[in-house]
DNA sequence: TTACCGTGAATGAGCGTTCACTTTGACTGT
DNA sequence: ACAGTCAAAGTGAACGCTCATTCACGGTAA
């Protein structure tokens, strides 16, 4: 029949999605219309619609990119040696040695989802599953640690991956807004921080116990 | 001559600020209308004009708020003993042991502000004079955390006081999207990995008590 | 050939903002 | 004390604009 062909089609849509990420990137979500990203696109209006049902459509689709970048790295840190070595590959993805440019626009994107999350119900439900994975696969991640004894039995898995999704976000957060896009630098300073201990004296810690 | 008193004035203000803080809270910076704030406030579509230039001056005056919240604490952090102290008082007015409410819903607008920061020149700047002046503070504590010997002398101040702010962040944003609000544990768990270092192996000097 | 695809002007809803008008309350003169 | 005064404060319907979405039509590829 005379369609386009399944390849063609799927070019098209990813063009949108792409036209959608550089326009979120750069102005926002609230300040891009979808004649914008028509154009940036090259096409016009309405053939978005043959392809979203709708703006927060095309958001949806952003929004699950940036589940898959931040995330899917996480589920295969088989043998992180160390909670620092753990947060330098969490920070991979976000490092933007690669694909720098499409890294950068998704994490610009990424912050902005963030605020969507507050309002939207179906999205904050994905990005909570997508965070519950990612703190489990850590978590796991860090067992491994503590069963080959790199990692102290006194650190509590899943609490550790909770502070360790903390630092991934608040890490984007500098990046995208502060433009603090020194990675390593702040993965050197953890692992100062973790592997020789910030705290020489028990004076100060009535939080523990 | 016939206008009302100062204070009568300030407190109607006041009044329009809260309730917006309440409708952004609930519903977000973009789906809030002026006539919602107004109706929130109880009282008329036209007459926040009379005290906000627009829907703009509003937002900025809410990140105003937001910025006080999170970094004049910071200022007086004069005597902390510890990185994880730090932590602590760092995340104190987060807590919400306080004004639960009102720091709750202030923290939604926070996390709508990092979105903001991204198209908003001037909003950036106000915030990133805020984060280095919040920076500062820390790095000044724990210097003086080091001079006192309670820090250990390898942690670089600057550095490690950028990994307290992201750690901040990543806490409030955990907070916000995804309902996690047990600080102390976090804060508890956060002793444990700088105070007990957790790593055991990698070439890790041992400067430990 | 023909069924889908792309087009872009049209549509309608919603929003920020304004303004002609009414109400209010601080000041003034007694 | 007090009533009158009048400029400012409050009102809410209306305006103009933007934007998401639609649709009737010409184009195109299987």
């Amino acid at each position: 029949m005379p369609r386009i062909t399944q390849e063609r089609r799927d070019a098209n849509r990813a063009a949108i999605v792409a036209a959608a990420r550089r326009c979120f990137s750069r102005q926002g979500f609230h300040q891009t219309s979808m004649p914008d990203i028509a154009r940036e696109a090259g096409v016009s209006a309405g053939a978005s619609y043959r392809y979203f049902a709708g703006k927060e459509d095309i958001i949806l689709e952003i929004a699950g990119e940036t589940f898959a970048m931040m995330f899917a790295p996480l589920h295969q840190v088989a043998g992180a040696a160390s909670v620092a070595d753990l947060l330098a590959a969490t920070a991979d993805p976000i490092s933007g040695e690669r694909d720098r440019d499409a890294v950068g626009e998704l994490l610009r994107c990424t912050v902005q989802i963030w605020g969507e999350l507050l309002t939207n119900e179906s999205m904050r439900e994905r990005a909570a599953a997508g965070f519950e994975q990612a703190r489990a696969d850590l978590a796991d991640a860090l067992r491994r640690g503590q069963s080959a004894g790199t990692v102290a039995a006194e650190v509590d898995p899943d609490q550790a991956a909770r502070v360790l999704m903390a630092l991934l976000h608040g890490l984007i957060l500098q990046r995208v807004a502060f433009g603090l896009d020194d990675t390593a630098a702040f993965a050197r300073e953890l692992q100062v921080l973790v592997s020789q201990a910030g705290v020489l004296t028990p004076g100060g810690s009535e939080l523990k116990d």
